[in-house]
DNA sequence: GTCTATAAATTGATAGAC
DNA sequence: GTCTATCAATTTATAGAC
């Protein structure tokens, strides 16, 4: 929301509408619940957003540019692979620690591919994975990394690690944690060093190169 | 279905409910859509299951079923730890080739767990972690993997590698493989070799045991 | 068991007063 | 801009004929 003249009640549906659809997913969401939630009359909703479905775009779209940020532009800097990857998981585990749900509701979503919108928002979102690629293979050359990585891989195993146990936090929590709130908090917060272990400890030369650095 | 003598219809009927309702969820489904699917009259399904609510439920249950099954007594057999993860990856990615959609299916209800049957029907499901986790603990005794290993954190390790790229692949195969089928089929026939490898060589105190095992 | 017809409830959307 | 009242469409569920 960045003009300060806009109208107040645009930006509580906005709100109410992301908690709703996300918790909910889009054909799980109600109109009425999202108004009482923003503490508005339903009628408004139309009144700002015409549809339901146009609404849901306006919650996609911040799930998207929320989720697939500039993140991927630290994989440009000067910083060499171990650098970059630290600092990606950091920041990766960060923000899913700030907003546990998107994820989910984004792969629901996209899952049920009926219309091309969500197509387009992601391929517009900006992300773009060549920065890291190219990081990656370059520091196969300078001898820094395994010469049998392949980077795409790579970025599929080091998303895996990070979003799984988050989106999979409510089975998981079942079968593996016992349902136990606290151990589960406790596994994430020390997942950081966990996964950035045992990504550098995979795709290095030698180890003592990273913990070294 | 055991019974032979069992109606056609019902399981007609159950069979279109699993297609709709793990492609569209519970929300999205719809019974009329069921119906035509199995090619019946759409009063049959109260017929046979009195409520949408409770064909979920069958569906559900079978999700489970299928996707929580006996693959976890694999890591109370004699084998080692290696021997375990090999054989459990292997057929955990057999199982995600076969039935793609049932994880995205499960963790989107779980997720929005409104009542309490989902938990139960997981913790009935037979699901046992504590097999792997004293067969890991076993090897580290022996000195065949590292001492710092948490087995449910490898565990979880394992599953987000495997599970995650299937669930995420609408997703993945825009951002990173450039919406190409044929390529992302490749990369998951592949990601048995690549998942076994990366956590094998993350465990054990030797990876030459591993290769010669 | 299977169908047609219809009820009953929900829900997205609009009209119109203020 | 915000509200009340209401429409129109959808959808689950049931009644009853065959």
């Amino acid at each position: 929301m960045q003009e300060k003249d806009k109208n107040n009640t645009e930006w509580r549906i906005l709100e109410a509408a992301k908690k709703v659809f996300v918790l909910k997913g889009k054909d799980g969401a109600r109109m009425q619940e999202i108004a009482d939630t923003a503490g508005i009359n339903k009628s408004l909703l139309h009144y700002y957003y015409r549809s339901k479905e146009k609404l849901f775009h306006a919650v996609f779209r911040f799930a998207i540019s929320v989720s697939a940020p500039k993140m991927f532009e630290i994989f440009s800097s000067g910083a060499n692979s171990f650098n970059a990857i630290e600092v990606f998981i950091s920041e990766y585990m960060d923000l899913l620690k700030k907003h546990p749900f998107i994820p989910m509701f984004i792969l629901g979503e996209v899952s049920k591919k009926e219309t091309h919108f969500v197509i387009d928002v992601i391929k517009n979102s900006g992300v773009n994975v060549d920065g890291f690629c190219r990081l990656i293979e370059h520091d196969i050359e300078n001898g820094l990394l395994r010469k049998n990585i392949n980077p795409k891989e790579l970025l599929v195993n080091i998303i895996s690690l990070c979003v799984f146990p988050v989106i999979g936090r409510p089975l998981l929590g079942v079968i593996i944690f016992d349902n136990d709130t606290a151990k589960y908090d406790a596994f994430l917060n020390d997942r950081k060093r966990q996964v950035t272990d045992l990504i550098i400890h995979s795709i290095a030369t030698n180890y003592s190169n990273y913990q070294n650095k």
